[in-house]
Parts: C-alpha cells; sequence; structure tokens
DNA sequence: TGAGAAAACGAACGATCGTGCTATTATTTC
DNA sequence: GAAATAATAGCACGATCGTTCGTTTTCTCA
C-alpha cells in the first residue's frame, strides 16, 4: 500500500525534476521547489535529511525515467542497428520530454569540477549508458549490421557527440534545424560503421607552425 | 597610460574568468571572487555596477581571449584544411587551457533556458564562432581541399559536436583517452569532408514500432 | 470513533547573497 | 608637497539560503 508521504515525496521529486532540467542541480533551491509544489519549506525539507539528499534522489528518480523512457522500450526492437535507431529516437524524445532538456546534461556541466557524492552517482550513470550504447554497437557487429572492426567505444563517443550538439543547438541556439542535423550526422555514422577502418587509421596532422 | 583601476579590473577579471570555468557564471559571487583576489567585497563591487555587469565583463574577457588564442594563430596558417586542423588544435588547448574547462560550454548549460542579456550575448558568440567555422569550411571547399558539395554548416555542427563531446569525456568522465578519441573524430570528419555527399543523401529510417 | 502515528506547518537560527552608503586610504596632477 | 581625484575598505540593509525545532493538522487503523 503506498502511504500519504510516499505520495508526496514522489510530486516532489517529479517537480524537482522538472526545475532541475531548466535550473540545474545547484540552482535547485528548497524554497523554490516548495513553492512550486506549494508546501512550507520545513513541510517539503522533511521529506529529506539535507538539500544534497534531495539532489541525489532527484538523481536517481531520473535515472529511473531514463531506463524506463528510452533504454526499455528499445529492447523491444530487434537486435542491432534497428535497436539503436530506437535508443537514439528514444533519447530525442527524452531530450524533448522535460522543459529545459536533458537532465544530465545540465547537471554534467555544474558538477564536472566539483567532486562528491553527487558527482560520482552522475558518472557512474553516464558510464553505465555509455556501456550500454557501446554494447548495443557490439551487437550489431554481431548481427553483421556494422563492420567486424567498429572501434564500439569510438561509436559511443561519437553517438554521444550527436546528442550533446543537438542540446547546445537546440536549446542554447533554437536553432530549428538542430534535429535534423542530429539525424544528419547520425545518418553518416551509421553509413561510416557499416564499412569501418576506413578514416580512423589515418594519422593526425598536426597543424605544422 | 594605464591607471590603477584598469590593472585591477583586469586581475579581477582574470580570476572571475578562471572561477567561471569551474563554477559557471551563476556561480560566481562578489563575495568569492573578492577573496580570491584579497580586496574587500565592496571595493571589488565598485568596478562594476551589478553582478550582472560582471557576468558580463567576464563573458567579454573570454570572448577577447578566445579570438587571441584560437582564432587569430589560425589565421596564420594556409587557408583550407591546415587553417581548420590548427583552429582544432587551438581550440583543445583552449579547453585545456583553463582550470575548469571552456567557458562558453559552461555557460551555455546554465543560460540555456535563462532569458536576458547574458544568454544573448553567449548566443551571439556562438552565432560568430559557428559562422567563423562554416567560413573556414567553404574555403576549405574553393582550395579543393573538401568536396564541393560539402554541407559547411553540418561540417560545423559535426566539429561543434567532436569538441561538446571531448568537453564531456574528459571533464566529466576524466577519460583519459578523450583526446585520442576526439582526434579519430576529427580524421574521420575530414575524411568524409573530402568526399561529401554520401550518407548524407541516406534517408533517416525512423524505428519501427 | 478515538488513540497514536505520520505529515505538514510556522517561526527562527546563522550565514551569505547583491547592493547601497560613508569614510579612509592611494594615487595622480599641478 | 598640497590639492584633487580615484580606489579601496567598513558597515549595514533586506532577502534568501539550508536547517532545526516545537506545534498543529491530517491520516491510519484498531
Amino acid at each position: 500500500m503506498v502511504t500519504k508521504g510516499e505520495e508526496t515525496r514522489r510530486i516532489i521529486l517529479d517537480c524537482a525534476m522538472a526545475m532541475t532540467s531548466t535550473l540545474g542541480l545547484e540552482g535547485l533551491t528548497i524554497g523554490s521547489v516548495a513553492r512550486e509544489v506549494e508546501m512550507s519549506k520545513s513541510g517539503l525539507f522533511a521529506h529529506f535529511e539535507s538539500k544534497q539528499d534531495l539532489q541525489l534522489q532527484v538523481l536517481a528518480a531520473a535515472v529511473d525515467r531514463f531506463t524506463g523512457m528510452v533504454i526499455a522500450p528499445a529492447l523491444r526492437q530487434p537486435r542491432g542497428e534497428p535497436r539503436i535507431r530506437a535508443l537514439v529516437e528514444n533519447w530525442l524524445a527524452w531530450e524533448e520530454w522535460m522543459p529545459g532538456g536533458c537532465v544530465f546534461i545540465a547537471a554534467a556541466n555544474e558538477l564536472d569540477d566539483r567532486p562528491g557524492e553527487l558527482r560520482d552517482r552522475l558518472v557512474s550513470a553516464q558510464r553505465d549508458w555509455l556501456d550500454s550504447l557501446a554494447h548495443a554497437a557490439r551487437i550489431a557487429v554481431r548481427e553483421g549490421h556494422f563492420a567486424a572492426d567498429l572501434d564500439c567505444e569510438q561509436f559511443a563517443y561519437q553517438l554521444y557527440s550527436i546528442i550533446l550538439a543537438y542540446h547546445h543547438f537546440h536549446r542554447l541556439l533554437r536553432d530549428p534545424g538542430a534535429r535534423e542535423r542530429a539525424r544528419t550526422a547520425f545518418t553518416s555514422l551509421v553509413e561510416q560503421s557499416r564499412s569501418a577502418d576506413t578514416a580512423r587509421t589515418l594519422s593526425f596532422r598536426e597543424a605544422s607552425p
């Protein structure tokens, strides 16, 4: 049975999560969240043992949502390239789903130079996600969709880079063509992954002085 | 002649800029900057008419530095691909130059949902920079280094995406291979730009339900 | 329905925020 | 070197921060 306390805690976290997407984890304020859910500061605070605890719970809630919205439905798609396409589609939808875009990207830039439990949790969640992406690429290789010599970690890197750029162009620059550019970049990445090793073996020439 | 006030203002901005790279523009605090440069809060504040003014000046100072460190030296390189390589090299160096990485990326994620003059200035600086990148690509096309049908704006998008991913992997995940991954991605982008239109014309198939 | 537990509130705390003032130093200029 | 000016410091303000605590309301279940 679901108690009253758990219910309001869920409401608080939902609200705080949306606020985090626009204000960031550091931008979160007990007072502002309380105002938003129409509770007293102390009434809200009673559900958490500290502000950091609230932030950690917001992060955990976001991970749950992400898993449910992006990963889980993609696993119902056929292995290999179709599943990867589904991951990307869901990922882009996740970006759009919240008022301020992806919570993790927002948090990443605040926490990248702030050691602590908050940062550690975020890093580990990000590593998990990147592993999932690389794993999905490995499956695509096994299925014969991608080239056998594909560097799957590099694939994950470049896939992530596309989403990061989408976030940047869409949210900061408000570029209406951002989504199309992301898809173009993705298509090009997939194309290149089908016949790997082309550019990858070229050495990077330094710009001469 | 350079007056005392201008000199300390320069010191303040230098310091505030470094702090911004790790704490962000919103994380900046009159008190913390004052403590860092060992001045009184009010003594420091006298140089600016408001906190927002300080932030704006930090942003302007960062743009100046970026121009001096990244763009200017690249213009001394031969037109076309060599210049683009120089831009990327300098850009990566700029990332490393400050304690917390690129100021603009840090600011971008804080400001993307906060309308105001601060945001407007950042956006316009970013647009300028993207135009420069696309322009550099256009020159490379004219020089025959890149394919005639290259989408230069798309090139700028994907080049930016590589740096964004570098920032993410290097600063948040502390991935020691981040720089190498960025270079690999860049090499692959250049390779693909030499013979464009391959993947770009493929349609992006939706993941079927 | 009434006793006991859970949940929400109100008020207050010390600290720090951005921002004014007024005084006190440094620096420039004649 | 004195007068004028610029630069810095000290202090105080209202507001808000995270947090504590005692009280009151609301819920739960015998």
